[in-house]
DNA sequence: CGCTCGTTTGATATATTTCAAGAATTGTGG
DNA sequence: CCACAATTCTTGAAATATATCAAACGAGCG
């Protein structure tokens, strides 16, 4: 295990053990996938809308988001991806992308052809299911956006989204959910989160005021986690961390009194 | 095949058909899953969020919708289903539910055991990668609604939702995509686009009056679809129907210039 | 025929956007 | 390591799309 650590596939190994219990096997046949390493700079496209993709990129390190263009030229970022994140399961197997995946940070990704995907979903039954679950999840992911983005008002929403990225960041092993670096400038939290980039401004400036987060550069502390959850209407079950696999989060502290 | 078409699980069989060659042996498999029907009465809840899920339902007629509560009390929809979609992979697969599922009119589903499904979808890795495709899909769809809500402006988003809503009965065998019956209340329409019941009414109105919309009672024909798919910044790529397969529409026509 | 649910309409309120410009931070080349 | 350029952040005032409140109207149903 302590190998496998080691292994450039270490983190989506992992990210696929959180959804399904993976015996040595499996393990195995996930590491021994084919791949190329990739590094990346900040801003570099991943996949293209309308592209044809004949791969599945993994993010090993760094930070990246999906985003897609209305009519207008607005943007909508639809999420936010770390270490172990799948970029492009859904592009690559509908084969021809929906949306964009842009990098929100410099950061490194393997490059697996989707064949050896499908291959390994259904050669190996448990990381099928996993894999299936991490695009379940990021549906479940997707929903919750639209419910804070359609319902939530806009200090709500800002501090949902703190909080989901919070959570994920934990649950990845990238820090503490109570303080950590927002890898995001303020117009990328705007487009995020439906909102114009000076409101974001205030509204942020306002949990600050009122000492629900402390800002210093990007970095954001969180003094009071319940208070910020309440505040941002969060409740994680949505995200469906697994409570009782041991290398993961306890989300149930992290749940608020309704 | 035409004894196929009269299986209670047809609808359900020629879904996954649209998103992945299936051979006689998969058909036979997908019609020989274990099923009870149900007859629901409209408004009749079909899954209750942070209920443990034990079963994936198939809409087999009527209409059903997603939805979840925002801490105001204030209610999201997050998608409208048809005849041939599954209503709770998600719910099923994932163990615990993070939405409640709800008829929208009266209608009929399959019930059909998780093991089952399971079963059926590594065992015969066509049926699999269907019904991976259809959550693949389901994501997109969720997607486009995260920037339908989040960044276009009201009648945009009503206009969209027309179109998606035509597209997608068409696809599913029940109806013109120019003419069809609205299965939702204005109030309804409303929590889907993310606006006051009362603006939901007059955009409609605004829409009708510009003719791009005609009404009667609860339907709606759109005389000139390539108009409203302008209004609406409609692009039905995002649905992956498939333009190539036979049994399906050719979206390719409803596509509008950009 | 009366009742309930859905639709329509008007007047007013407000959260958020838009426009605009200055301050601060970060990055870069000499 | 400094100076300059380029982002990113901050702040104010005015504009607006949509929400809210309230009430009447119409249609389907028992």
């Amino acid at each position: 295990m302590s190998q496998n650590s080691q292994h450039s596939l270490a983190p989506l190994l992992r990210k696929l053990g959180s959804w399904q219990e993976l015996d040595e096997r499996d393990a195995a046949a996930v590491l021994a996938l084919p791949f190329v390493i990739r590094d990346l700079p900040a801003s570099q496209f991943v996949v293209w809308e309308q592209e044809r993709a004949q791969h599945c990129c993994v993010l090993l390190s760094g930070f990246a988001y999906r985003h897609k263009e209305a009519g207008g030229g607005r943007r909508q970022m639809m999420s936010i991806h770390m270490k172990g994140d799948c970029l492009d399961l859904q592009n690559s197997l509908l084969g021809s992308a929906d949306h964009n995946v842009q990098m929100l940070s410099a950061g490194r990704v393997a490059v697996i052809p989707v064949q050896a995907i499908r291959d390994i979903a259904f050669g190996h039954p448990n990381v099928g299911m996993a894999m299936w679950c991490e695009t379940l999840v990021e549906g479940s992911i997707f929903r919750e956006w639209i419910l804070n983005i359609g319902q939530r008002d806009a200090i709500t929403r800002i501090a949902h989204l703190l909080c989901e990225f919070a959570v994920r960041l934990e649950c990845a092993e990238l820090g503490k959910h109570t303080n950590f670096a927002l890898p995001i400038t303020q117009d990328q939290l705007a487009e995020a989160v439906s909102l114009t980039p000076v409101h974001v401004n205030r509204m942020l400036r306002s949990l600050d005021s009122a000492g629900l987060i402390v800002r210093t550069r990007r970095n954001i502390t969180i003094p009071d986690w319940h208070a910020l959850a309440k505040v941002g209407d969060f409740h994680p079950h949505y995200l469906h961390v697994n409570q009782d696999r041991e290398n993961t989060v306890t989300v149930k502290s992290l749940v608020h009194p309704a």
